[in-house]
DNA sequence: AATGAATGAGCGTTCATTCAT
DNA sequence: CATGAATGAACGCTCATTCAT
């Protein structure tokens, strides 16, 4: 989960489309990453092309080489972070895991994630994206659910995805995630798991 | 900064420390209810002071004479909003009733509320507000939870809260807030009130 | 302020510590020309951003590019004129010459001076630039006046200063600052310089 | 010399033309001592009318009852400014009273002086009045010099009264209008006065 | 592939002036 | 006579995006 050694999913394109090599796919890394960053420091609205480039230590007219606008920089984000969702569904590794997990991949990705949940942008993609991925994970707690006999209604799910995005929120926010991932692991477990008690 | 060479932010006829008439008044409700409309359709960041005034039918000119700033509006209904939450908190009233009111407040005051939690705005006392609002409720829930044995650690009463308000902002983008309020009620009393079960 | 959130003055690109190529001190060069014009067409208040950059034929963004604000343009301007008074100081020429230089520099930089003298900005550095000019210009001169035995106590002094000043204000004003050098130059000689006449 | 007391030039009516009554005058003279006030205070270009009727203790409204925009107020001041000046030539008094006189009104109405100095008004009658009343300055002290048999060519008529002007603007910036003003008067007596030494 | 420079639409804010009571 | 309220044109400044090298 460290920064910096990722890769643009399943492409060596820009976004824009162009074919890269290794100094091209070295710079995209770094703006995505100071992208990140910035988004993390300052919210995606407050965020100027001018920080990213800052952090990324090149230029405006670089930026838009790789992004036709801060918007598809955040897209490009968005579809790192969704990957992850969906892999982590597809997982579906034992709760304790899980919570760890999603606590981590917000902690990199929050920035982005905070964007879907506020309609940040007007990009229905970028939307799309999060709502499937959100939604993958709540079907497959759901199933889980479904499959220990625990209430597995909308609002319920609807409810531990809630207590999940808010907890993970916050503990990022707090600098916690580690330490609490695995007491609102317990508190899922009691609350949602616990059947026949 | 305006053509003026320099002035303290808002000394031109001090927004805030005037005496208003019936017609005052009744202006400065309109630009309040109107920055929550605005505030509600596009979110505060997005909102401009002309999208605020035109739904007041007022001017723009108006707009600074009853508030120094967007910010300084965010400010008013702010206040208006804690004071809801520290009536519910205080009130303390049966889980259902509880969740109806929360929810009731939050479909009217949402927008503030998500500025509370996105941390949009560079205003302590706004910030402060909101924290001590939700900290209230908390301390109350918490209070309660504690009467009747139940598990009130601060993670429970943190994740307790994260609930409330995500479901409330879901049910509210969604339209149900009525028809969620007593679902989640529901949710709350099986997951964080029942015990020896 | 704009419509970005908070950020101090002038961060963006940051005016003042840019390295300039050759391009780019042309056009600072041009924009410093264009205030000159600009300020002395219609005075430092009434000048607008847009009156300057018209002139300099650029954008309104590219003049923020180089200053901060229009004081800072002031500013600049500011140090170029101190930097001849010093000089002419320093110098230290005959009368005749020393008047001729200083009604020179007064055509050229007119409105910058009047704008130290009539305190229009609210720049520490820009008056304390002025300031010091100055003075440098009457110590010398007070030295002089010493040297050959004439009165040289310090109201002696300020109204030589505010004859010459107001004398380059008037010739430039009415466009006969060459001319009207010398006569002042006389004046200067006789009514300053001559003793045991 | 006091303030308060003056009675707008020859009449009983308003710069509109309105016949005032005593509650009318007094709300005139109210204004007309505010505007001398503020402009002292910030300078004729920084005032906004907002200054004046709070000063005044008026509203807004009251104000453009009085006078039709704010130069109009600058231009009632250039009036009794230009008449004392006026009253000051005529009567020409000995060099000493002379320089004290002027430094005394100066005093009272610098903000209007250096209005004129500056061409900070678009209005041609003011700058008008100002011209005439300095005209008639010089030309009474043209005749003077003229009649001891000083130099009293236009120059160096012109630098008299620069050095007038200037020395009086500093000693009320100073604060040391009394003291200067016989200092001075002993240096135009030396320099312009003090003939066949 | 990279960059410094330029652009201009857009927004926040001010304040002289007018209006209704 | 007096006043609080309203107006909107005008201006300063920002920053996403494009251009020329």
């Amino acid at each position: 989960m460290g920064s910096g050694d990722e890769r643009v999913a399943g492409s060596y394109k820009s976004p824009q489309g162009r074919v890269l090599r290794a100094q091209g796919r070295r710079t995209l890394r770094r703006l995505l990453d100071a992208g990140l960053e910035a988004f993390a420091t300052r919210g995606y609205h407050a965020v100027r092309v001018d920080d990213i480039v800052r952090e990324a230590r090149t230029s405006h007219g670089t930026f838009y080489l790789y992004f036709a606008n801060k918007e598809e920089l955040l897209r490009s984000l968005a579809i790192e972070c969704a990957q992850r969702y969906e892999d982590l569904a597809t997982q579906d590794p034992p709760i304790e895991q899980f919570v760890a997990d999603f606590f981590a991949i917000y902690e990199r990705y929050g920035p982005v994630i905070r964007a879907w949940m506020e309609n940040a942008v007007n990009d229905r993609e970028v939307n799309r994206l999060g709502v499937e991925a959100f939604t993958h994970i709540a079907t497959t707690l759901g199933e889980r659910l479904h499959r220990v006999g625990a209430p597995h209604d909308p609002a319920t799910v609807g409810s531990l995805m809630a207590l999940l995005e808010r907890s993970a929120y916050y503990a990022v926010a707090a600098g916690t995630a580690g330490r609490d991932a695995s007491s609102v692991a317990t508190i899922v477990q009691r609350g949602y798991f616990a059947v026949g008690v």
